[in-house]
DNA sequence: TTGTAAGCGTTATCAC
DNA sequence: GTGATAACGCTTACAA
């Protein structure tokens, strides 16, 4: 059974092919009785449009590529699901390449959505750097989520992380906590980078120094939670609340913090960062920064679509907010 | 600055467009002077040959169409992420189309993939019946991933749902509890069915007779597990460990256990399913029964490519086992 | 309003 | 080995 086409509904409804192609498009206005009976044909034969084909003729490919960067982590999982919603019936289909934060991994990607000529990208986080992004996207509407560009010629999606991590720490300083250690996200990235900022700031304006052995490394991930925790109490620095880069982190610290026997949030306190789905039902549930990701993916496959039509990028900054749930006490100074 | 394309190559290294594309896919030789001369013109120009032009010529669109279900379960997820990751560097890019758990979606979402001439389907869950997948898809490769067909004409990747719900009722009976409940996923979903299939299977193997007041309703979230904790504990049935649908749901569980002064596992034992990611930071860590959700989707894909090459699927059962971690304690009887 | 025919960028089939 | 040239299935001037 050979796929049916154009041309064989042209010849069942006794019209040529371009006849065919106006229904199909309704590019111009077509004799009713004719029109029936290439609906009808089109109907009886369930013929089915080659994309490939139009997009070849038409310079258009109707297709997104999506860089990816398939770790796991549930914040770009929800980035993705919002992108792929986003696009929903508009006709455009999303097509996936993973960049694995490496760069040669995410430039080879790049370059493997182009070559399939898709209509534009939506870069989910990545590492290369802007001026290579640049140059490898050059005159392709591109729009970049969870992460921030310096150069405003690119269009970026992202919440303002300094001011999450700031919000996160005043709230623990505010419940009169004076002993917040926090356990930082990848070294390099510019999120725990800015989350790491935000933790300082907030020191800094409550006239607390910053206690270096407060501070852990960690890298987004659960163990470095638990890592963390087993870090500052060996070396017994007292603390009593901990902000942790990401909701994954704060998974860990929790579980360290059970494991010794510490009560949350009687002895310790602790913050996330995210909101992911399983927060909200951590024991007890986690006072986060909800980045709402969801929106996020959405918010840029909207915005590409735009861009392709020509029309210009509007840039809403979107919220980090802080949920309070009731991983956070009253601290001693309160 | 438009397209380049095989015909400048062709221009440029002064031989036809017949060789340069001899060159690009070596198909049959060409020599070494010319060839040689093409590929420096491929490199000067930045020749990046068109993907659609290509997939129009050859009929395959070296496209796989994956039909989600879009609805952040962490486990879905994963297997998305495995798919991805499964067509890595085979040149086969995956387009994503979403079904949302909805039959009406589903369709539309499999005949727009379709429509894209993807070269074969990865179908993960999913709703609509057997015989209408059959006609939707005939002469499609197509491999189905987490779901079981009843005709084996179907190739599906699953783990066995019964025996995974099995296991983990025994797990609990071993460890001396008799009074299970069991917090069920979906009503009409397959998983949610097998799993309590299992449950009862353990429970009638050991002599202990089903009590429908331990069963309560769920729908794999993790509200359904504060809810049945909530309803059975209002009842004032009494229990010694439960067994959730799937790991959110036991979070679910968890919560509303700590909520009421209950401890996991000296009071009450809890098993999950699924083994997502945050399961093994859970405190207590959660026993639960691990699908290999990265596997199959990766398993998946390349089945697929291998039945596009026109090899035989090889049906290789996957297993869902038991792993161990501390929610599961001692019961009255132990 | 409709048909003819020329692309779109490759691959594939022939001859040479 | 290599170059014309006809597909591939559709869109889109350009005529009629």
């Amino acid at each position: 059974m050979k796929n049916i086409t154009i041309q064989d509904i042209a010849n069942e409804a006794s019209v040529s092919k371009a006849t065919v192609s106006r229904v199909l498009n309704n590019t111009s206005p077509v004799r009713p009785d004719k029109r029936e009976a290439i609906l009808e044909a089109i109907q009886r034969l369930g013929f089915k449009p080659n994309v490939v084909a139009r997009s070849l003729a038409k310079g258009r490919s109707m297709t997104i590529g999506v860089l990816t960067q398939n770790i796991g982590s549930p914040f770009y999982d929800t980035i993705s699901q919002g992108v792929i919603a986003g696009l929903g019936e508009t006709g455009y289909s999303p097509i996936f390449a993973d960049g694995q934060w490496q760069r040669g991994a995410e430039v080879e990607a790049i370059q493997a959505l182009i070559g399939r000529r898709v209509d534009g990208l939506v870069l989910i986080g990545g590492d290369i750097p802007a001026e290579q992004l640049e140059e490898l996207c050059r005159d392709l509407p591109t729009v970049v989520v969870a992460r921030q560009l310096p150069s405003d010629h690119h269009h970026c999606i992202f919440t303002n992380n300094v001011d999450g991590g700031y919000c996160a720490t005043r709230h623990l300083i505010e419940n009169g906590h004076r002993e917040i250690a926090i356990v930082r996200g990848i070294e390099h990235h510019p999120d725990a980078i800015d989350r790491y900022e935000g933790y300082k700031r907030a020191l800094a304006e409550a006239g607390i120094e910053l206690d270096p052995r407060l501070v852990l490394p960690g890298d987004f991930s659960a163990e470095s939670g638990v890592s963390a925790i087993d870090d500052l109490s060996e070396r017994g620095r007292t603390f009593t609340a901990v902000f942790a880069a990401n909701d994954t982190t704060a998974f860990g610290v929790r579980l360290a913090l059970y494991r010794r026997g510490l009560r949350v949030p009687e002895d310790v306190s602790i913050v996330g960062f995210d909101d992911q789905a399983e927060a909200a039902f951590m024991a007890p549930p986690l006072t986060t920064v909800r980045q709402p990701g969801r929106e996020m993916g959405a918010l840029a496959s909207g915005s590409l679509l735009e861009l392709i039509d020509g029309k210009p990028f509007e840039s809403r900054p979107l919220l980090a907010e802080l949920i309070e749930r009731e991983s956070v006490g009253r601290g001693p100074g309160a």
